[in-house]
DNA sequence: CCCGTGATTTAT
DNA sequence: TAAATCACGGGG
């Protein structure tokens, strides 16, 4: 697998949907003691700050928990819900601007044996990591790696996998996953997946 | 459909 | 201090 440099600084600091459209594609990579894995990224989430009814940071709202979303583009905001889950964001915009994409599924390319250790239950390539927590677990992902720089060469960072951004028609736009308590946010095509790509998560 | 699970947040 | 909430997943 050919070594590219992490995304920049540069490409995280933009909007969020913006951001969440052109990690599409990308290569998420994650590098522990357990060993190197990587997958496509083929679906994802934009959060929409102080004015999104579904994001963390709604009317403004700064708690221990968000404080990641709150710094730079560019850093991890990894969260733990439902008594067992963790879920992976990238941090978009700039500091004081609380935006972040939620990496909601992979196509997984190296390391799928380690993958499968850490999802006892996955039958195929397909359950690896199609869905927030699916890919967090698969990844070993968890609040350790809140607050981390993914534009350095670290524990996580994105690759670029490709040139230039997946063709706009290539990119299916719908609502978000699991807000329905967000109001008119609730019907904003902010979930972003790739077309025809079969490892998105279910529902 | 239903529910486990526990950190986090918000309400008292 | 207590209660409600929750950007989910797995099993019927």
């Amino acid at each position: 697998m050919a070594r590219t440099a992490p995304l920049s600084r540069r490409f995280y600091r933009r909007d969020a949907v913006t951001v969440a459209r052109a990690l599409l594609g990308q290569r998420l990579v994650r590098v522990c003691h357990g060993g190197r894995v990587a997958g496509i990224i083929v679906e994802t989430e934009a959060y929409l700050g102080v004015a999104d009814k579904a994001a963390h940071t709604c009317n403004g709202r700064r708690t221990p928990r968000n404080k990641s979303m709150w710094g730079d583009g560019g850093h991890a905001y990894v969260y733990f819900t439902y008594g067992l889950h963790h879920c992976a964001n990238i941090v978009a915009g700039r500091a004081g601007d609380p935006v972040a994409v939620l990496l909601r599924a992979l196509e997984p390319v190296e390391g799928l044996d380690i993958m499968y250790t850490r999802r006892t239950g996955a039958r195929r390539d397909r359950d690896l990591c199609s869905g927030p927590a699916k890919l967090a677990k698969a990844l070993a992902i968890d609040r350790e790696l809140d607050g981390l720089d993914l534009t350095g060469d670290a524990a996580m960072y994105v690759e670029r996998a490709r040139r230039r951004p997946v063709p706009a028609d290539q990119i299916i736009a719908a609502p978000r996953i699991g807000i329905d308590y967000a109001g008119v946010w609730a019907h904003r095509r902010l979930r972003f997946y790739l077309r025809d790509n079969p490892y998105i998560s279910r529902r």
